[in-house]
DNA sequence: ATCACTAACAATGGATACCATCATTAGTAG
DNA sequence: CTACTAATGATGGTATCCATTGTTAGTGAT
């Protein structure tokens, strides 16, 4: 029981939050439609929309032809009234975003980095994606309203890298100062595991589900989990690292794809897509191999559901191109371990799972800011009318 | 984002809870004191809790002598307002208790009963164990305000058991709608796991811990966990049942224990306990088998610490009993296997803790029925006085 | 016993935000 | 052009919270 008391003010917040969220839909809401929604009188919603216009936070469409009765004024959200940053710092790559308050890309880049590269040239390279997002917007450092960093290793609940094993130096890094130096707004450091199942739920194959799996498949496989719509983070922000059980043998699942003799040759970083694409073809001996990847992969994954019980498990991470021969193995395996089969489904976000689901994490901070700051935005979006 | 649009009454109740909450500590608190803990001014204070008072929620108690100034009123929660029942319905045994609006217990009553009793002797038993209780505490139905039962087997959210081994025929038993028949209040349904884990929270050894996972060790182990404050359910309401995964070797866990040659001959339900106690006393093979036990009995606590990292793994269930013999080879087991170990405490709640478990959702129910209906205990409450 | 001091109490008036109501307005349909 | 419809705009009323100011019931010193 988490209520705090509040004053006529913090009741007006309330409201205008939850006009704001009723507004937040595609589609465009008339006074009549949004009081319905909110519980408000009209009144009220029109005192609150008529301020939250004034605000810059939503603004007024064309009212629709050829209906019954007076035309009714309709408002929507506007997504554009501020932007924020998403980055993923991975091992081999940097990508940054920069997302409208909707979560939608306005601009991106990438950089491919090496893995032991020093930690100052890959915030350097994190910087550069990000300057090269903003000119590309057209918007400067004073636009952005919150930023936030998908990244490699267990993150905690300050933002610290704790914990990494592949990068060399990257354990410790403090990303909050050092994209607080360059940007007037807050900054939040997640796991990338964390990130993308927060992109999935919010703008993925998982919309709306409150109870999920991510499943981060690629050379590194880890997990992360959204319970009754919220991110697990964990006391230490070490949850979702069950792949690190022994019992679970998430940690060389690779070798699985590696085994098989026809590529043996292959570079490591592709080697897995060879053999997903030769068990597409209908290659026995590849197609068996992913069979007892699924199989390793079940058993964490397994330990996962049968700890949460979760409605559907998304599949992510590099692997989930090949979504097509991996899915159904998966589900073969998963099925005898579990005591509820949750629906199994692939992501669709590809690559920028991760940053889009940092800029997530950014614009569900300004939600929070909302919601309990006076002056969220240091009447940033004022200024912007 | 779930932020409900409200008018001046809301705000009220709004309030009114946030002085219930922060009167509901241990120490009665002056209106000074509670109006900066609320936030609330000093003359928003004093109209909340005359009308709580009126209303019987809070009572006043004498003020302190000897203090500076003018003796300030001092205001208690009055948990004796109310009262609750929680039950326990298990395969060998039906308790049921009473408490009070802070979870202490007024009456209780147990009653063994055989595994392979039939399901309405068992809700019979139930009843009886009830009607035991209300007489002992000298209270009607009337007086009751919501009932939560705690019982084996998977329970959905709806409070339907859906899945279930070792009673017979319990599977599909509507408690719900058995326990409204006689009483007119709310009534919930969980896994008895759960309901301990909370208990465990609310009145045991993890007092305000947010993030736990409870570990119900017995003759059938069990497991739930509370995160960030809440009570994991799962989609399906099967979360927490990791123990059944078959890399995680808890299901027969318990033939270590048996496998002692000393007591190879002992009843079923004596042989672990006589185990501990050699191991106790130094037994060497005891002692070696109580930790093959413990070394099972960490993969899966270990599946679930690295899932969700909490900060506190409490050791509950019969064999809770045992903690001194068990706690540490349990954490020596555990330690290899996680990422953070998490503290490792014993149960001090004993038999007890799934019917005050129940008690405490019966009391988080009035809470909730608190925040979202207008006159939740149909105006019971103002008829006791 | 009296007086100064302290901290809580009590009453007043003002501000904010919500709501119900009703006349008005800008459209469509015949 | 008129009837109808549904949204708009304005008014007055009510609930709730807050700041302020004077009052009260104690303690401690003279």
């Amino acid at each position: 029981m988490d209520v705090g008391g509040g004053d006529l003010q913090r009741l007006r917040r309330l409201n205008s939050l939850a006009c704001l969220g009723a507004l937040r839909g595609d589609v465009p809401l008339t006074l009549a439609e949004l009081s319905r929604r909110t519980g408000l009188s009209r009144a009220s919603t029109v005192e609150v929309v008529t301020e939250l216009e004034e605000r810059g936070w939503v603004e007024e469409v064309p009212p629709v032809q050829g209906a019954m009765g007076r035309p009714a004024r309709r408002y929507r959200f506007r997504s554009n009234a501020g932007h924020v940053v998403g980055l993923d710092i991975g091992v081999h790559k940097v990508l940054a975003t920069i997302t409208d308050l909707d979560g939608a890309m306005v601009a991106s880049a990438r950089t491919a980095v090496s893995a032991d590269l020093p930690r100052g040239e890959r915030l350097e390279a994190a910087d550069r994606a990000v300057a090269a997002c903003l000119s590309m917007a057209g918007l400067g450092q004073d636009d952005i309203w919150a930023v936030a960093a998908g990244t490699v290793g267990v993150v905690d609940r300050s933002g610290r890298v704790a914990r990494v094993h592949s990068i060399p130096d990257w354990a410790g890094v403090d990303l909050v100062s050092h994209f607080a130096a360059s940007f007037d707004a807050p900054v939040r450091v997640a796991n990338d595991s964390r990130a993308a199942a927060l992109a999935e739920q919010r703008l993925g194959v998982a919309q709306d589900v409150a109870d999920l799996v991510y499943l981060h498949v690629g050379r590194r496989p880890g997990a992360a989990s959204i319970i009754e719509g919220r991110l697990l983070q964990g006391f230490g922000g070490a949850a979702g690292e069950v792949g690190l059980l022994p019992a679970v043998r998430w940690m060389d699942m690779g070798r699985h794809l590696e085994s098989v003799p026809r590529f043996a040759g292959a570079p490591e970083e592709q080697v897995a897509g060879l053999v997903f694409a030769a068990a597409r073809e209908g290659d026995r001996e590849a197609a068996a191999a992913v069979e007892r990847f699924a199989a390793d992969l079940a058993v964490g994954t397994a330990a996962l559901v049968l700890t949460l019980d979760p409605e559907v498990v998304v599949l992510g991470g590099g692997f989930s191109r090949s979504g097509d021969v991996l899915l159904e193995p998966l589900r073969r395996a998963l099925a005898p371990l579990v005591l509820r089969m949750p629906e199994v489904r692939s992501s669709a976000l590809g690559e920028n799972c991760v940053v889009l689901g940092a800029a997530c994490i950014a614009i569900d901070h300004i939600n929070e800011l909302l919601l309990t700051e006076a002056d969220p935005l240091g009447s940033r979006l004022d200024r912007t009318r």
